[in-house]
DNA sequence: CATGAATGAGACTTCATTCAT
DNA sequence: TATGAATGAAGTCTCATTCAT
């Protein structure tokens, strides 16, 4: 009654909900979303469970939040390298997958897109959420940057979407094996996901260069 | 409709399980494991509750018995057509993926993977078995098929796994969108699994081609 | 079809109850009565589920009937060797504890009191049975075996029932004790029975003997 | 009822564990441990199901902490009389016994011999924590006091722990009369519980006394 | 704002009992 | 008679959510 009110909980008034979606966050990732408890997300972000039901109302808009807060303009960062870049089409579709790999797939935001694909039938809402704000202007900076290499003669005339496509498979499946079998002590295929993505898109590159180096 | 007209206490310790599992198999893919009420399953196979733990003593054993009714022998297929195929090592590959999308990637089976993407974490010894039983023999297939093509001169000496994944990408990227957001009513963008798959294998051969046409 | 009955079945028509009241006595007294399932009855007696039905048509009645079927007339022996006893009512006493430990304490039936005693509150009307087949026989029995060494000047002249009840602790002491403690694999206090009765009706002959030795 | 009337969302963390155990006792002795239903431990107790859970992980941790918490210490007040009594053993004798039936045997608490007895088998663990925690102390304590006499010259040389037992078993022999039988409504022979034990404890005192009155 | 004790709907699972064969 | 597949009521336990403090 008499305790002064505690700085801790002052000092982190603001940064709590950034808190709660981290801790939701890895805990989605890793249990997925029936597997994970409320209160552990709470335990972890350093709450009690009741504080996380101040900020969510639901587990289910903890979910649509976590989701919406790591995948919103996700894309935009590529969108402006793509705009920007000076050097050839195929270094730039390789630095766009590195870059990609490096801040997103291999962090525990990549491991979201496992999560939502396992969901989206369950949560309707969210399979627009995630189209529009994810898919498409992923199609779309991909898309771009192969019509970049069209345009300069780099590329030969392909079909625009369906090259996209074929640029987001290997990352799709590098950053799904990542936070499902690479997480766990099996023995099975090694995977160096930036030796392997280097890889697939130098073969990819090849098919869709006009001048097979 | 020509099923004699008796609904209860039907005695089919025959087909119990192949009904069971075509149940839960459905449903684990439409619903998740987490989500997917073990009473639900039941009432879809026309059973009771009861019933289905005579054949499966848990959610978990259900899960796991579908998982390998569904993908045991799954990649043996595909190896034997490799085995005695006859065409060039393109053609090989062409009929590969179009095999495997019509009689797995398409079917529910297909979505299997997205649950065991989802799930395996919680699941340790599938992650064995699913390693085991298809990830490493179907990265054998597609590896001995590259090799065919090595071997007879049509494509390049490259490292094997690292084209059998950039082969395989392709296939997950597309049988995951199918069972999640292809199963959503959202507007995103087309994707013609057949004709994508055709065009994402092209530019891959064109990679792997020892003379790009 | 075309099987000739089997001659198994046949023969063992008649003695198919006392199999199922031995396996049902055994699993009462090893589990208890709600822990014991009626498919390991059967099982144990080398019958279907079915099969017990026919015989009995509830568990209760399967326990009321192991009850029933061990416990009558199990004092009548008893009060057949006082009636015709001949020698000393203190030999005439310790005989019948050792026939008693011999024939029903130390026997499967003797394991039938801890499970009554249990379970008499879930089971009403088998507290009247048990009160008037068993406890009200056994003392009337041990109450005439006083009153013979009263009679005969042996025995000091005390309330027949009180030594009555004297004698009957030991009894029960060591049944329930055999029967609990004495089947799991604990380092406790040993206790050889036959000794222990010898000694605790040394001790109760000597408090009621006319003439301590 | 001078209670404040809120009964709704009591937050009684303190009290609640006591509350609980008192309901499961009482259940516990009355129906025996599988025959009670947790919900109804629950509602005696004044809360929800989910709430007992809070306390207590699963019904079999319940019973224990119900065993361990009223038999714990039960026997050490015992040994105190013996270490500090000061008149005659056989008074010492007389009076274990009555406060034995007075503080435990009539009490709920009580009932607990009989539900141990019953489910021991079942709880394999039960069985060395009972052995250690009330038989073998209780044991020791009517030894200890047994041997006072032999040391005072009050009592024969006899095998201590014979000894012990004679004590124990009418008090056993009540205490699992008056929980069973003793609580239904039958017509059988009338046990006065003090009575009795006064007849029987007088008996074996004479029997074990030197000087038999 | 924050807490965490309390709730209760709902999930999985068991098993006594039934009944078509 | 005998079987054992099938049933479904009932029990244990979980956990998202609420709310008194």
């Amino acid at each position: 009654m008499l305790e002064p009110p505690t700085r801790t909980r002052q000092r982190r008034k603001e940064t709590r909900p950034q808190e709660l979606l981290d801790a939701a966050l890895a805990l989605f990732v890793e249990k997925g979303f029936a597997a994970t408890r409320s209160e552990e997300v709470a335990r972890r972000a350093g709450v009690s469970k009741g504080t996380l039901y101040l900020y969510y109302p639901s587990k289910e808009e903890l979910f649509k939040a976590v989701v919406r807060h790591n995948l919103s303009n996700l894309i935009a960062e590529g969108q402006g390298i793509v705009d920007s870049f000076e050097g050839t089409s195929a270094d730039l579709l390789r630095l766009l997958m590195r870059v990609w790999w490096q801040r997103f797939g291999a962090t525990p935001a990549g491991g979201i897109h496992k999560v939502v694909v396992a969901e989206v039938r369950n949560f309707p809402d969210l399979a627009q959420f995630y189209t529009d704000e994810v898919i498409l202007p992923a199609d779309q900076m991909l898309s771009s940057a192969v019509q970049r290499g069209i345009s300069r003669g780099e590329f030969r005339e392909l079909p625009l979407h369906d090259v996209a496509h074929a640029l987001m498979a290997p990352m799709i499946f590098m950053v799904l094996h990542h936070h499902s079998f690479g997480a766990c002590p099996v023995h099975g295929p090694e995977f160096d996901p930036q030796t392997m993505l280097d890889t697939q898109i130098d073969l990819i590159l090849r098919g869709i260069e006009r001048q097979a180096s």
